[in-house]
DNA sequence: CAGATGTCAGAGAGACTGAGATTG
DNA sequence: CCAATCTCAGTCCCTCTGACATCT
């Protein structure tokens, strides 16, 4: 087993890895999803509005940090699969009240079910040890790098 | 595992994480790439070429794991910036040998240094400790994501 | 009017597929 | 003929920008 992976020295970059690593995740995530005819984005904005019971289409674009010209077309798509569903907001008209149906928690269920057991397969090679401290890790970037985005 | 991941669970999930602070650390390096008119990816491919002194594209695709269909536009812009050259193999006319020019180099060494700084801001809120227990919990995730892509 | 919300068209990147030309 | 290498055209997803209509 040659090693091939160019540069070694980029073996122990963490910015290389997290790009990396971060991109085959997601890469698999979006497999499984793929499944339920759900992308990435849309199963996050399920899951926030199981969570808040209801949205404008503002409030998601920023708890998802989704960009406001995605979520037109995101939502189109879960309206089509019945699992959301708009309404204006009568006190103020600009708005949409976006909100989850039954056949969209029920697809949820599944959706948590399958990411899951996902999840379970990526980190399998760690130990528990390593999950619970990469997890606390990332949390710490997550948050510095969550700065400076939307519109 | 026991799950109910609302988005504040969001926080702790692992492969969630890995995915969206991947995906800023990408394209922080974006930026800091793009001040040379270089992508990520091109800067990979220098960096291969500048470890093995020269590689066929089939090569370059395996070990930057790119597909060898975004290869050809990838190298025409490192031609364009006379930073990288392509000459045919006189052993086997199908392949090209492609090499880095000293300007190649030189705008590499520069790039280096960018590099280095934008990930030392990255990971400033990390002690060396947890730094390194990063790069190696990523190291054994990066070896069982990286199966299975290529054509 | 100014500001907020949502929609639409298009750019650019990365990842992928399928067809074809050239060479071995 | 078959396989490998490279090129080209086109699709898809994600991100972002700018213009626009509607409503407060």
């Amino acid at each position: 087993m040659n090693k091939q992976a160019g540069p070694a020295q980029l073996m122990t970059d963490p910015g290389f890895l997290l790009s990396r690593v971060g991109a085959a995740v997601r890469a698999g995530f979006k497999d499984v999803l793929a499944g339920w005819g759900v992308r990435p984005q849309q199963y996050l904005i399920l899951l926030i509005l199981d969570a808040r019971g209801g949205a404008s289409q503002q409030e998601l674009c920023t708890a998802a940090r989704i960009d406001s010209g995605n979520m037109v077309e995101l939502l189109d798509g879960l309206e089509a699969l019945r699992y959301a569903q708009r309404a204006r907001d009568p006190h103020d008209r600009r708005r949409y009240v976006v909100t989850i149906t039954p056949a969209g928690r029920s697809a949820l269920a599944d959706l948590r079910q399958a990411v899951g057991e996902y999840n379970e397969h990526v980190l399998s090679p760690l130990t528990g040890r390593e999950q619970r401290q990469l997890a606390a890790t990332l949390g710490k970037l997550f948050t510095t790098t969550a700065e400076g985005r939307g519109r």
